[in-house]
DNA sequence: CCCACTCGTTGACCTAGATCAATGCGAACG
DNA sequence: CGTTCGCATTGATCTAGGTCAACGAGTGGG
C-alpha cells in the first residue's frame, strides 16, 4: 500500500448529460451557481481515485480544496498519537467533506481522511470556491447552512458521548440506519464493517459485539451479518 | 427563582461613545458592518440583563436571535433526561452564542443557555442580522469563518472526549487557562467554579479533585483555591 | 487446495472513573 | 451569632466498558 499513488484526471472535459455530472450540479453547494460559475469552476477541478487504505490527507495537513465523493466510501478520523482511531464520519457517493476549512484561518484539516474502500473523489480547490462566494450570497447562505448544519451534529455528536452510554449510542444508530420500518418493527442495515461501526460509536468491537448479542438474547433484535431486525422498536427506543 | 423575569431595554438608545458600545462595534461579526447597517441592526437589538441561574432558553427551544455577552457569564450545556449536565461552554464578555442557529433549516437551538452570573447580554434577532447578510458578502466571510472555527473546536472537543483520559483533558485545560508563563512554570485561573469545570472535562468534581490532588502529590502544581501553580509545564505538557 | 490474513465473536480479567456517603468550611441570612 | 446551605474534598466501593487472548469463519493469493 505504501507509496502507491492515486490517479488524477480532469474534470472539465467530463460529459455534461452523465449522471454523475448531474449530481454533483445539483448539490446544494453547487445548484445555486449559475452554468457560467459552474463551468469556470469545473475547469479547476480535478477528479481523483483512490484505492482502499489510501490517505487522502491527514490530520494537520495544510489543506487548499475540498471533496465531493462520487463513488466509494471516505472515512475521516481523529487518531492519537498512541495510534487510537476514532471515525467521526464516513462519507459516501453525492457528498461533500472538508468543506469547512476554506474558512479556516489555519487552513489545518482538523481530522485524516481515509478512503474505505475504492472511490473516486472530486476535488475542488477552496480558492476557487471561495472567489465564488465573494459575490453570490445566494451561494454564501448555503454554504452557512452546510456548515451550520455540521456544527449541530458535532454537538449532537458531544452529547452521545458525555450523556449517553454505549447502549444508548447503539439503539440511537440504529434508529438512525432504518431502511425499512413497519410499525413496531424495522429492518436495519449496517452500511460498514463492525470495526467501523464500533469506532463510530466509540466503543470497542468486542463491546459491540456483546451489546448486540445482550439485544439479541432479550429478543429485541436479530442479527444476521449486515442485517439488523428490530423486533420492538418501542423496546429500543427508551435508550435513544 | 422560579417565575423571576429578565429586564430587557432598548439598545439604540445606548451612548456611542461608552467603551460597551466600542466593544460590540468591533466584535467581528459586526465589525465589517458600515455606521449605517450596525445603527440600524441597533434598533432591533434589545439589552436583557438575567440574574445568576435563570434560563435565556432550553434545548429545543425555536430561537430567532442570537446573543452577545456584555458582563457575566452564559453557560451552554446538554441536559439528559435524567438530569445529567454538560457544560459545553461557557460564555463571557465580548463574544457571541448561538450565532449558529441564524442559518439552521430547524431553528432550534442545540443546548441549553444559563446565566451563570449576573449576566448583561445583547439580544440580537436573527432576521435583522441575515438581512445585513443579504448584501454583504464580507460579513457573510467573516460569519462563515466563525462558524468554521466553532466547528474545529467541536472536532477537537469530541477528540479531547473519545481519544484522551480524563488526566490529559485536565492537562490541556490547564495549558490553555494559562494567564502568565515564565520558562517552565506558570500560573492559571480558573474563572469558573469546580464543578463547572468538572463538567466542562466531562467529569465529576470528585474526580476533578481527586486529580487535582494527585498532580498536586506529584509536585506538578500548587493549588490555591482558583489559582494553579504549575511548577513544570514539560511533566504537565505529555498528557495534552 | 492450502495457507495466511483479516474480521468478528466470546470468555476472563482489569481499570478509569462514577457513585455513595461522610466531613469540612466559608458565605448568606434570619 | 448560630444556623443553614452550597461547594469542595476525601474515602470506600461499584461498574461500564476496555484489554488481552483464544478461536472460528470467510476469502484472496500462490
Amino acid at each position: 500500500m505504501i507509496g502507491m499513488t492515486h490517479k488524477v484526471i480532469d474534470f472539465s472535459c467530463m460529459e455534461k448529460d452523465t449522471p454523475q455530472y448531474e449530481a454533483i450540479r445539483s448539490h446544494y453547494l453547487f445548484s445555486g451557481l449559475t452554468d457560467g460559475e459552474f463551468d469556470s469552476l469545473a475547469t479547476e477541478v480535478s477528479v481523483e481515485s483512490y484505492d482502499k487504505g489510501e490517505i487522502l490527507f491527514h490530520r494537520g495537513d495544510t489543506a487548499d480544496a475540498f471533496y465531493y465523493v462520487e463513488s466509494g466510501q471516505v472515512e475521516l478520523s481523529l487518531i492519537s498519537r498512541d495510534g487510537q482511531k476514532k471515525v467521526v464520519e464516513v462519507i459516501a457517493h453525492g457528498r461533500t467533506f472538508a468543506e469547512a476549512i476554506i474558512f479556516m484561518a489555519e487552513a489545518k484539516v482538523p481530522v485524516t481522511a481515509e478512503a474505505l474502500s475504492n472511490c473516486v473523489v472530486y476535488r475542488i480547490p477552496n480558492d476557487a470556491y471561495r472567489n465564488l462566494l465573494q459575490d453570490n450570497a445566494n451561494a454564501c447562505m448555503r454554504l452557512l447552512s452546510d456548515v451550520c448544519y455540521h456544527l449541530h451534529q458535532r454537538v449532537r455528536e458531544i452529547e452521545r458521548l458525555t450523556i449517553q452510554n454505549a447502549h444508548s449510542r447503539l439503539a440511537s444508530y440504529l434508529i438512525d440506519h432504518i431502511v425499512e420500518i413497519d410499525d413496531d418493527e424495522a429492518t436495519v442495515r449496517l452500511d460498514l464493517p463492525r470495526h467501523v461501526v464500533a469506532s463510530r460509536l466509540s466503543i470497542t468491537p468486542e463491546t459491540l459485539s456483546r451489546l448486540l448479542r445482550a439485544m439479541s438474547d432479550d429478543g429485541i433484535l436479530t442479527v444476521d451479518d449486515r442485517l439488523v431486525f428490530v423486533h420492538s422498536l418501542a423496546r429500543l427506543r427508551p435508550y435513544d
